[in-house]
DNA sequence: AGAAGGACCAGTGGTCCGTA
DNA sequence: AGAAGGACCAGTGGTCCGTA
């Protein structure tokens, strides 16, 4: 179904160009290209530079069956990452940057709603993984697991990997968790020019914001959301929360008076 | 508090006449043997065949504080398992026989109370676990993992181990669910002189019987007891149940009238 | 420089099998 | 023989750091 058209959609590095054809193809504009995506139904198949790919390709042997529009790639003549001697490949997806909600990215660049389509379509692999075990009667993953990376991998989505989706988690989280305030972060580092970097690093501070309106109980925050609560809680966020809860405590018990929020005295 | 006295009085191998002593001292008789003991407060400790032990005793010195009533070890002289060499230890704890409900062990075995208490033993340590994990910010487990067996070795706790606890836990859980059958299969298999091998196998079918009657999630079953869902459901129950399960629907679609009870032709 | 991800590592769940 | 548990092993969560 639509988990697969996406799979093979974005398999081998899905760049924003594509998927600005995609949009356009579809007659779209604003909000929502993940949607339109799926709605249009993963007809085309992304394999540029599959000439990279000597030993790789056959895996995905019954995906190749359009061949059309190899188009703007303008790969420089020193772009030699294909180089020769027959197994000379290392495809990576592209760079993310900051994108607003809906924006689609430029260049060799892949946007923040991409980023969070990833996510998306973990958790329908996990789905997957757990049918399977339910049906086998085996012990069946609540988390996005090893085995499920291994999983959406077998299923042709090589664009995902375990480090990648764990290093953003928390960025997912503030999206699922506050649209609003990561839509406006978003919009903010895009409008300075921050790198990706910049944009995730300020993501935990809303977190730790949300955090303490629910008693910094980080966990729970993260198990009471549909969509969050198969991600593991990211060490650095629970830290935070840990440490901020420690001086917030102090800071109540030392003075009389509570700071507005509570969570102005970060230290990061 | 409790259960550092019981760590204490059941180091190094608890044995029954011990039990039957404190319960004795107690001025008890029949059911609640480990309540008693819990009441009793700890005040000996047991240290007997320590002579064995000699490069473990010293870490726990600090409870070497109450040397008398070495008692009716009746140790044979081929008894030697203490053998000389400076480093022969190699103490066991006793090995369990079938014993009734409120019924100590004779000789030189464990009854299926102090079984049983094992697992709220480890479920103590786990709560211990648990609130030193969220004192610090840390993940927090919600089952007894390695680290739980680690800690209750730790404490003093030797006679814990993963591989005991792992192998019984399904007898556990028939007890937690349903005391009335655990309690009169122990009495049945204790009347017939089965060994605790025999009972062991035995507790399964009871347990596939009440996986029928609530749809088969044994998963569920497991997590809805406060004091069964800390532990991993066995391999074997979980798959007892998928292929009872199974034969089940095969059955109903093959017959048109279903069994009394529908775990009629379990294979085992 | 900023970023993607292969690959490593300490500690896990699971249980076998040498031991008593 | 029946049983307790040290110790092993495949696959995990976590993320570093060689790569592009």
């Amino acid at each position: 179904d639509a988990t697969h058209a996406l799979d093979a959609l974005s398999q081998e590095g899905l760049s924003e160009e594509h998927v600005q054809q995609e949009k356009e193809a579809a007659g779209s504009g604003g909000g929502g290209v993940w949607e339109m995506v799926v709605a249009a139904g993963g007809r085309k198949q992304r394999r540029r530079k599959d000439n990279c790919k000597a030993g790789r390709r056959s895996r995905m042997a019954s995906m190749d069956d359009d061949d059309d529009d190899d188009d703007d790639e303008t790969e420089g003549a020193e772009d030699d990452d294909c180089g020769g001697g027959g197994g000379g490949e290392r495809q990576r997806e592209h760079p993310f940057i900051v994108t607003e909600p809906g924006e689609v990215a430029r260049g060799k660049k892949n946007g923040l709603d991409y980023l969070f389509h990833l996510y998306e379509q973990c958790r329908e692999f996990l789905i997957q993984v757990q049918n399977i075990a339910k049906e086998r009667g085996e012990k069946c993953p609540t988390k996005v697991t090893n085995q499920v990376f291994r999983y959406a991998k077998k299923a042709g989505a090589n664009y995902i990997n375990k480090p990648k989706m764990r290093h953003y988690v928390h960025c997912y989280a503030l999206h699922c968790l506050d649209e609003e305030t990561s839509n406006a972060l978003r919009r903010a580092f895009k409008e300075r020019g921050e790198n990706v970097g910049a944009w995730r690093q300020a993501c935990y501070k809303p977190l730790v914001a949300i955090a303490a309106r629910q008693g910094w109980d980080i966990d729970a925050i993260f198990n009471a959301h549909p969509r969050l609560s198969i991600w593991y809680v990211p060490t650095k966020l629970r830290q935070l929360c840990h440490t901020e809860r420690s001086s917030a405590a102090t800071a109540a018990a030392t003075s009389s008076s509570i700071t507005g929020g509570g969570v102005d005295h970060l230290p990061f």
